[in-house]
DNA sequence: CGACTGTGAGTCAAGTTGTCTCATAAACTG
DNA sequence: CAGTTTATGAGACAACTTGACTCACAGTCG
């Protein structure tokens, strides 16, 4: 599954400003996968999305509005559709989401979100995409708890911050593959069901107590 | 234990050249912090450092330079000093490195090491830093080890992934202070020894198998 | 079909960038 | 200590970028 940009556009906006705005958006985007945030700018965005620089001006008076919108737009469906049983569904969600950290597209809009976290500073709140993937991590975990897969349903925030921390850590800060048994430790911290399988082979498993 | 930038300059460099150079890099570290990476240009650094603008262009050509010698200088002294019992000593660590992550100058050092290996496409590599937070935890693990509080050291990239990531995704996404809880629940996944302590309370815990 | 609206080329002033010169002072050398 | 070397920084300069504006034109609406 790929993720789109969705427009801004409100019902009863005319058809010349909605397009322009999509190629502007789509264009800031394309811009800021390749080279970073810092090469949105009106000029760079107005010549490679094909439209005039003043109409890049019109729509956004900043590059940081437009960056803003940028982010806002972007689809990030990952935990989309929960599905039980629990571990094996969210072995699959976390297997797509450490393979699309691992190219530009997501890990350029994952450290752009948290930039523009970090810049709201004390009064910073969690961006809508990282308070959605909460949330549907919650309806999975009730999905769980309902089928009796799960005694209760964990912390979702803390439980999020441990299956996803470990991936976005692996990919933009140690820049290597996600092993599979990376993910499978990080599903038996949420929802113990194995033993942790990454540690080092061959020889018997011991279990801590 | 506050981190600090160290001087890039050679043992045999004109005294000069090492005061400029260490005011440049203090007042790009400051930019940085204040207002994100893209606030490092030679006008801005040079009025922040109060050094002339051609000295800033004489030392670095382009700010995306001075921006890596900023990261490289910097200083993020955790888990420096390994000790035993393993388990007290990483909550005590991973308590220090959540905190300043929580506060923009090791928050904003992350995002800008993420950015810089994201930006180095398929061929990038981990930051010095990155390595060497592994390489402090490896020893940590052999101490243990050693000690006999760990069976078998684990796979030491996947424990620093499966032991910061929850960090660093709590507080930079999710904009929030990370709870002793999850500390110890990132602790009890790489060197288990106590149940996972941030399931939702009230009530007795029942142990999944 | 007339009125309205969005676009974009071009203009303009102001600011920024990168390079260069040269006087000055700090550091080095013998 | 004097002469030499070197780093600095103010300022100049050309080129570029930014932000705002005008206006002709074409698309959209009623």
């Amino acid at each position: 599954m790929s993720h789109k940009l969705g427009g801004m556009t409100s019902p009863a906006t005319d058809p010349r400003a909605a397009r322009s705005r999509e190629a502007i958006l789509a264009a800031a985007y394309d811009l800021l996968v390749r080279e970073g945030p810092g090469a949105i700018t009106h000029q760079q965005v107005a010549q490679q999305a094909g439209v005039g620089r003043a109409t890049v001006y019109r729509h956004w008076a900043a590059p940081e509005d437009l960056l803003r919108d940028v982010l806002y737009t972007a689809e990030l469906p990952f935990f989309a559709t929960p599905a039980l049983p629990l571990r094996p569904w969210l072995h699959a969600e976390l297997r797509q989401l450490a393979d699309e950290l691992a190219l530009p597209a997501v890990a350029s809009l994952a450290i752009a979100l948290m930039e523009q976290t970090r810049s709201g500073g004390a009064d910073a709140r969690p961006h809508r995409h990282v308070t959605a993937i909460t949330e549907r991590l919650a309806a999975a975990f009730a999905l769980a708890v309902d089928a009796g897969e799960l005694d209760t349903a964990p912390d979702t925030e803390l439980a999020a911050a441990q299956l996803i921390g470990p991936l976005v850590y692996r990919t933009t800060l140690q820049a290597a593959p996600v092993p599979d048994r990376l993910l499978a430790a990080v599903i038996d911290a949420v929802a113990p069901g194995g033993n942790p399988a990454w540690r080092q082979r061959p020889g018997p498993q011991h279990k801590q107590s």
